[in-house]
RNA sequence: GCUCACGUGGCUCAGUGGUAGAGCACUUCCUUGGUAAGGAAGAGGUCACGGGUUCAAUCCCCGUCGUGAGCUCCA
């Protein structure tokens, strides 16, 4: 221990001499100008340890880490204080105590035994942990900053002044220590950090936005879908929701006739045998459905690889008759553990806009090149205008061998540089059975979401034996591409309606229009027809005939973001017009019924893009 | 699955150890209205479910289910 004061003092005197001739710049408002924000943020982590500490001196405080993530950073602690929410503005109050106090921030330098000694003496037993997995001869720095002492690599600012106080603690949560489930669970404490109030306010505001988008939120506000316990994670699409998902079939679908993709309808229910071949069955068990009936074991299909698989080996096939390419809408059912469901983004019950394609090796690149332009034609119809794609490469546990890979990953890599899209590699992200594209847009809150991804594989053809004739006459296996672009359509909904904050273009509308008559008795048979005249014509259109003021009627077709207001009085029965307000607008404008028409057709051929509209 | 929180009429949410309240929605009546809430009356709840403690539980305790924030997982 003697060894260990020396030399602790040694650094102290070097770190006085070191901070005294360090020249700091102040401003007025930002006395933690000099440091970048990744430094404030951890030393603000520490400052929350402290807190904590004097906050609650006879808790017993075991600290886990305490890093900097996105915005700020986090403290893993292990106590049997239980810290709410309720603690979460004490605790702040505290720090920023701390902040006013310019408590010095020390470094200090030791060896490994010195270490372990110390935490053990300080009763900190996780960074005990940490520090008996470095090597032998590692220098071990610590911190301390009052009587409070951290295990850390540094840097930090040099005295608890130079700190933020733009910071917020935003929630608790449990975390396995060290990230390992069979480790014990601590307790976690987010917050973020800026070094600015207005950034901090803009991220405020930024959540409090993400909030009101919350498409579980919008979906009960809008009337899409609802959940009911008797189907755990497993929504319930109401008219207008349903409106959406077969909207976005009809979409795919009109796509895929521009591919040459061609549908097929395969069943639920599968014998459990057929599980066995594919795989699923030994790897994919756990989120399974089994029923059993006439003392057979049947699944419900949680992929439709496998159908597919088979409808391909029910036939022989030559090189002509390649690339084949199967879509499915099949409804599949995975079951996810409890605690990782959540809203319309991860579900038990889903349908995917699935496709299988059987290709020869050597055309992959092509149908990959291919496979890139509609997947980017699409996003942008749907305004995701920030894409980014990753190649996953293969991982250590794979099957197939290193020349098939290689071909396999070279031919990805061409299609993707050929199509000129940035793109990163994730090495060893790739499924075992093959190399994969991952697709991320981002939403308009600037959150990235997975949607699309493109899969090669080796494993299903070889386990179902899948073979075609070449040219030269030989039978030979054909590769599997997966590929989805929406993903799940539950997923893409989700996401979707937080992409536009539940505001849908036009053509997707559920209800396109409203109509509202200014007086029943005076103006509502007209209304009713002109309701009926853009019905007849496919119009989504709805006629509000309750005896409520426009007032109210004005209100909620704005709530509901309906695309369109129509409003029907005296003048417009004179003049034989219509009083258009488009959602969203305070301004109104008077149109014929035929121009009406017009401009509502014109929208409605948005249903598809510009590159497919004149795909020849 | 794990940690924590939450579960009160269709929705959003108050509230209390002595079996419940508001606003919106709903029904009826009045109002005949020109672009974000006209007025009145009425109906509607085993306070998620099952146990326990108590003279008495919606409230306290335990369990189950569901939901949320995370962690872990994601062929």
């Amino acid at each position: 221990m003697d060894h260990f004061d020396n030399n602790c003092q040694q650094i102290a005197k070097l770190l006085l001499l070191i901070s005294s001739t360090y020249i700091s710049f102040r401003t007025k408002d930002t006395a933690m100008i000099k440091h970048d924000l990744e430094t404030i943020r951890h030393s603000t982590a520490h400052l929350m340890a402290q807190a904590l500490i004097e906050l609650y001196p006879n808790e017993k405080i075991q600290l886990g880490i305490g890093p900097v993530i996105e915005n700020g950073f986090y403290y893993d602690i292990d106590t049997e204080l239980q810290i709410g929410d309720e603690q979460l503005p004490l605790i702040e109050k505290k720090m920023k105590e701390l902040i006013k106090k310019k408590i010095p921030i020390e470094r200090h330098e030791i060896n490994r035994q010195d270490a372990i000694k110390l935490f053990k003496k300080l009763e900190q037993p996780l960074k005990v942990e940490l520090i008996e997995d470095f090597p032998d001869e590692e220098v071990i720095t610590y911190y301390t900053q009052g009587n409070f002492i951290d295990l850390c690599r540094g840097p930090h600012v040099n005295h608890t002044g130079e700190l933020s106080p733009y910071f917020k603690l935003l929630n608790t949560a449990g975390a396995y220590w060290r990230g390992q489930q069979d480790k014990k669970m601590l307790q976690r404490i987010y917050a973020v950090c800026f070094d600015s109030k207005e950034s901090l306010k803009e991220h405020l505001n930024f959540l409090e936005q993400a909030k009101k988008r919350d498409h579980r939120k919008l979906g009960k506000e809008l009337h899409l879908f609802h959940f009911d316990p008797v189907a755990p994670a497993s929504p319930f699409f109401l008219p207008k929701g349903a409106h959406l998902y077969n909207a976005l079939i009809d979409f795919m679908r009109e796509v895929y006739k521009r591919y040459n993709y061609q549908e097929v309808i395969t069943p639920q229910v599968l014998d459990a045998e057929l599980w066995h071949t594919s795989g699923h069955y030994e790897h994919y068990h756990e989120n399974m459905y089994f029923t059993k009936i006439d003392e057979r074991e049947f699944a419900f299909k949680p992929m439709n690889c496998p159908c597919h698989m088979l409808m391909f080996s029910n036939f022989k096939y030559s090189y002509r008759d390649l690339p084949l390419r199967y879509a499915d809408f099949g409804r599949l059912h995975r079951y996810e553990r409890s605690g990782v469901v959540s809203g319309l983004t991860r579900v038990r019950t889903f349908c995917q806009d699935d496709a299988h394609i059987f290709i020869q090796p050597e055309k992959i690149q092509a149908e990959i090149e291919q496979l890139i332009e509609m997947f980017f034609i699409c996003y942008k119809h749907f305004d995701f205008q920030d894409i980014k794609v990753a190649l996953s490469t293969r991982p250590e546990k794979k099957v197939g061998s290193d020349e098939i890979w290689d071909n396999a990953e070279k031919a990805l890599e061409k299609a993707l540089q050929s199509s000129g899209v940035d793109f990163h590699i994730n090495e060893g992200d790739g499924a075992f059975y093959g190399p994969k594209i991952d697709i991320q847009v981002a939403d308009a809150l600037k959150r990235y979401h997975q949607l699309g991804t493109i899969q090669l594989d080796f494993q299903l053809p070889e386990r179902f034996d899948l073979k075609y004739t070449n040219q030269e006459g030989q039978s030979v296996r054909p590769v599997v591409i997966h590929r989805a672009l929406l993903g799940s359509l539950e997923r893409f909904i989700g996401v979707y309606i937080e992409h536009v904050g539940g505001a849908f273009p036009f053509w997707l509308a559920p209800v396109q229009a409203k109509i509202i008559p200014v007086k029943n008795e005076l103006h509502l048979e007209h209304a009713a027809k002109i309701t009926q005249q853009f019905s007849k014509l496919g119009f989504r259109i709805q006629l509000d005939e309750r005896n409520e003021t426009m007032g109210l009627k004005t209100r909620e077709t704005q709530k509901a973001k309906i695309p369109y207001m129509i409003v029907i009085g005296d003048q417009e029965i004179e003049k034989q017009t219509l009083s258009l307000r488009a959602y969203g607008e305070q301004k109104t404008s008077d149109y014929s019924i035929e121009e009406t028409i017009e401009i509502f057709q014109k929208l409605n051929q948005q249903k598809l893009p510009q590159g497919l509209r004149d795909f020849s």
